[in-house]
DNA sequence: CTCAAATGCGCAATCGTTTACACATTTTTA
DNA sequence: TAAAAATGTGTAAACGATTGCGCATTTGAG
């Protein structure tokens, strides 16, 4: 331990052979004997040899990084495709460096410039709110790197893509409601100029069509993702002449707003009034009564755009993939008036 | 656009320069002049050049990479502090890699080595559960990279730690509920072999000691983070001849079992027991009643973890400091009696 | 037995920057 | 006014690995 890193070099020196043999008998090259190989490996861990992954991706013009933009590292469904995104592709040597856009579409850009001057083998990201240029992300493309969206994802680049059906999620979600006798359903849709919640309402719509069941247009409105905003919502549908019996909200921070609000107005959950929210975010399971909702299945996400990834970065697929997952509804209290003898025992 | 990336060669040829000039024109280095930084500038941007941080990277021995290694990048908290890093290093142009050790010796050491081999600047961590020994640390310090831990700290290691005050959290908390009129509280401990559950269980001892309550054993117990847990844990205390009228918990998982359990079973929250979480998770702002919980400081947590970082990396500052955050007890109705009269108008 | 293929390894260039050192010119100092 | 300092730039060697090419030697086929 002289402090000094020992590199293929020193290996190479000590055996009397060259940099090159050791860097091939390193790599597992098939020109290198056995014999070599088995004393290169011994004395690289007698001299505590450590590679220099940079140099090497220098050498190579590609790293084993993958560069990850979201909008924000610390909500619960870009933190668990994080998660699943790192997991998988550890498995094949990658790691990956996060990025947060806020939001912003410049902070988007500047990440993605960042990300290309470190040499990332490519990019996995899901698109800030604001992003309705795409020059950034040609850029990388043209670079010839790997990129791959998911959830926020668009129809303006030609590019492997991971999100879920929020079609079908928001069909299920709707005619589930329809079972369990509801027929006046409300839709909290998300800003509309972002697909996912264009595609919930397009499912919305056709779960009613399938039911034929009217659509009404005072039971279909915008609300941010927001706990107040939900109340604030449902106390304007609740004074309204023909009152829902159900909201199918996009969000599950709006329908905890409505149950909020619903419970403090004496409304029961699902008596009166049936609720299942999207995202399936943990609270969702502690409430009283637990929230059905959809599950966006992050993590699994994480994994497929991971897999997407790597089949694209080692050449095996050049093709685009666009891959549609599909979201569990996960059914509890709020939205099964049959359930209810249940819970009295 | 050739497809050919542009390197500061290209520039300097374009320029009848020479790379060195380049390189230090685009570093702003004082020796070269302002007309001649101009001209490279501009052709710089007329040829989109683009720096290969790697190469610098190699050739400096050190990159603007910084590794951060946690048990899981989904959990809430931790994902705060790795948004709270992010957030904060990247105005110093530093870049973070993300390392899950999934509460595994193994996978953490296994990360160490990945990121020394990416040649990072340095690694932020918080140890696994596991973690006993501290050979893959001293590595890192022994190669001469910043180390700075958080959250789960040790004092084995002579390095930067970065964690909030558990002891003052749970002696602020028990201090509350004695305020509150609570009497008996009992205590839901982590496993005392990890510090932090340590010093939460000195805070409690010491909040009881200074309003001379007595201890009581059968009211001290360990439970896993987990609702299930807690609820069985509540139902045996809820057994003994002399029951607790409050709950301490070290985990927002258990007190939410507690009092789940405690609501099944017509108990009244907080007239009949008072309760206290830590972690201040997202869920305990949401029931019914709100719950009162620690509040970690996540975010500022990784803010303040990357600003100790920084402050070493940059050589400013060589002496290793131990930062201690005060929480926040954030008080709500599951431990106010007081409120009462509020809630019920 | 002969020649082509296979095997095993060394040479040296290369990836794109940074930086110690050198050198020439200009400016300042005493 | 000569020496010292400042200014501006070029030369070339790194950083640590990978890899195309070439040269022996060995093996195998005919």
């Amino acid at each position: 331990m002289k402090g000094k890193k020992t590199t293929i070099h020193e290996i190479a020196k000590e055996l009397n052979t060259t940099a090159s043999t050791v860097s091939r008998a390193l790599n597992n090259n098939p020109r290198i004997s056995e014999e070599t190989k088995k004393k290169v490996f011994a004395m690289a861990e007698k001299l505590g040899y450590e590679p220099n992954t940079m140099a090497a991706s220098l050498r190579k013009g590609r790293s084993q990084i993958i560069g990850i933009i979201v909008p924000y590292a610390d909500r619960i469904f870009f933190s668990s495709v994080i998660r699943g995104i790192e997991e998988e592709v550890k498995k094949s040597g990658y790691n990956v460096i996060i990025c947060q856009s806020y939001e912003k579409i410049e902070n988007e850009i500047d990440d993605v410039n960042a990300l290309l001057s470190a040499q990332v083998a490519g990019i996995i990201i899901s698109l800030s709110r604001e992003t309705s240029t795409y020059e950034h992300l040609k850029k990388v493309i043209q670079k010839n790197k790997t990129l791959v969206l998911f959830d926020r994802t668009t129809d303006a680049l030609n590019t492997s893509c991971v999100a879920i059906d929020d079609y079908q999620g928001a069909y299920s979600s709707v005619s589930h409601l329809i079972e369990n006798g509801y027929k006046k359903i409300a839709f909290f849709s998300g800003n509309k100029k972002v697909s996912i919640f264009r595609e919930r309402f397009r499912g919305y719509l056709a779960a009613l069509k399938d039911h034929d069941l009217p659509v009404v247009d005072d039971y279909i409105i915008e609300v941010p993702s927001d706990v107040e905003q939900g109340k604030l919502v449902t106390e304007k549908l609740m004074s309204l002449a023909v009152k829902p019996d159900a909201i199918f909200s996009s969000s599950d921070f709006s329908a905890l707003g409505a149950t909020k609000w619903l419970l403090q107005n004496n409304y029961r959950i699902p008596e009166d009034i049936g609720i299942v929210g999207f995202g399936n975010d943990p609270f969702t399971q502690y409430l009283e009564p637990t929230i059905s909702s959809v599950d966006q299945k992050g993590k699994e996400m994480g994994k497929t755009a991971a897999q997407v990834f790597l089949e694209q970065v080692e050449g095996r697929n050049s093709i685009h993939r666009k891959v549609l997952l599909s979201p569990e509804l996960i059914i509890r209290e709020s939205s099964t008036k049959r359930s209810i003898n249940k819970m009295v025992i």
